[in-house]
DNA sequence: CTTGACCTTCCCACCGTGGGAAGGTTTATC
DNA sequence: GATAAACCTTCCCACGGTGGGAAGGTCAAG
């Protein structure tokens, strides 16, 4: 399969199939005589996987533990979860800010009346000088 | 007010608000003879404004967007509850795909200690399992 | 055999942010 | 008033991810 199939079928664009290879976080595939690279089920797997963590704002180097967590099953399983369970962390940590977030902006929304009137609460709410 | 008491007075530092006006989002600082920015409260308020909603994750544009908002006394305030809603809608999203991976990842820490089979389950559901 | 769709590498751009250099200005200290 | 520290200016560079596109090679279908 070329580069070309293997993003379709991963999710992950050529371009950055081309970068996670350059950076050390995939394998670098092996190449036709021609030089094109070479893909298996087992790349799209780790392709799909790959994808996954990216959307989730995982960093390239978040993900690079977290593949290795993934592919190596002969880590001892202290290690294993030692890691997972920090980025589990990472994670509660993450979506918790962003439900503050979220929070804090539906409070504001929830004040606005949301017509042709001027006053909200979302603007003033932005604009207070607290800190 | 310099361009370094701004940053201490706003949270946001010198580098972003040189940056911050050199896309447009700010209005050009008027300059003292020497050449330096001068500040007023006014800009120290926009500047907060500014800090406070990108805490809150907003994008550089929908920030554009916010603060037309906050200058215009005739706006609507529909309209800013439609760009607060729809920014409340994403990250809601994000927060629960963080706590789906959190899940995935658990469940991932809990089964796949470290023995020596070559494939561990889970990861292939997971790389079956979406889209 | 030609053509179009693919592949390769390479460089450029973006955003948001920080680092730092080179050079000018203000302020504090002696 | 001189000097040094702390500040300002612009400029370029870097990062992580991501895309655009050029120049050139290759594959498959007509």
């Amino acid at each position: 399969m070329n580069i070309g199939k293997a993003a379709e079928a991963s999710g992950v664009s050529a371009k950055m199939i081309r970068y996670y290879e350059s950076t050390g976080l995939i394998a670098a595939a092996e190449r036709t005589q021609a030089g094109y690279r070479n893909y298996g089920q087992r790349d799209i797997d780790t392709l799909r996987f790959i994808r996954r963590a990216r959307d989730l704002g995982f960093s390239v180097e978040q993900m690079h533990d977290l593949l290795a967590l993934w592919r190596d099953q002969s880590r001892a399983s202290a290690d294993v979860k030692r890691i997972a369970l920090q980025h589990v962390a990472e994670l509660e940590r993450k979506a918790q800010q962003l439900q503050e977030m979220s929070r804090v902006l539906t409070h504001l929304a929830e004040n606005c009346h949301g017509d042709e009137r001027p006053d909200c609460p979302i603007i003033t709410g932005l604009a207070e000088n607290d800190r």
